[in-house]
DNA sequence: CTTCGATCCGTACTTAAGTACGGAGTCAAG
DNA sequence: CTTGACTCCGTACTTAAGTACGGATCGAAG
């Protein structure tokens, strides 16, 4: 056993989630992270859960949503409004799959293009615009 | 027939691929699109193939990628350094499959949570964290 | 050949998402 | 009970990606 409920420092907080401590209080701000009752004195504690949640938004990040959309998804999540929510996450899921759909094409177009360059030489032409283009 | 080659000036060329002329001078400046030589004078035309080109940029982004990365991705393709380029394609290859993985993961979650929502009540823990959390 | 909207260009402003700074408070070890 | 590292907090700076501005040019229509 490591993992007590609240015993991680900011700094020890902010290493385990891989990133800055100014990024925590940054998001503590935003509203993405709850601001932790201070424990043991005046000083905030953290838990694995909110490690869990930094590397969400930062995921989510990278699949190109906002910080204002994570905040959507996660309260979504948080929720007691259950019933509320669920419209939001139909919506979400919409664009979540339109982003798939892309996704999928650029990685066959990119697939194609490694194939390609192995293989032939000669007219090769752009596979990853045409992906996108053709819809 | 409606697609001359360079038929559109910069206005018409911003609104055919939804988005503003002064973005078009960005990317320019940027180097994500070519500088049109100016045809019949000293007003720049562009093409389709510059339309298709911004959306790919928009759609892109949507999924995440930096200008700066969607330029690798671009100069992948407009190329004749075949060679080098290959390796490239098979790193972003490696980035865009993780993506797809942790949108896969959020796709299942939201639906998940959708039918939870309707279907249940009491707990519901997470499923979008939890998602990218069991990796 | 005037005119009026569009284009050109440089420069400045904005927004999102951090990052950095600096002084004051805290806390565990010596 | 002092000290050195860490935390707290407000404020200011930075970077990416646009957006806006404004004076000078262009060019199609009258």
């Amino acid at each position: 056993m490591k993992t007590q409920p609240h015993s991680l420092t900011v700094g020890a907080f902010a290493a385990a989630a891989g990133v800055n401590v100014e990024t925590i209080r940054f998001y503590q701000r935003k509203g993405l992270l709850p601001e932790p009752g201070r424990v043991y004195g005046s000083i905030r504690r953290y838990g694995e859960s909110d490690v869990a949640r930094v590397k969400f938004v930062k995921s989510a990040q990278r699949l190109g949503f906002s910080l204002d959309e994570i905040a959507g998804l996660l309260t979504l999540e948080d929720g007691t409004h259950c019933h509320e929510a669920r419209g939001v996450a139909e919506q979400k899921l919409e664009g979540v799959r339109a982003k798939l759909h892309d996704l999928r094409r650029i990685e066959s177009a990119l697939t194609r293009l490694v194939d390609r360059c192995s293989a032939s030489r000669g007219t090769i032409t752009c596979p990853l615009i045409a992906a996108l283009h053709a819809r």
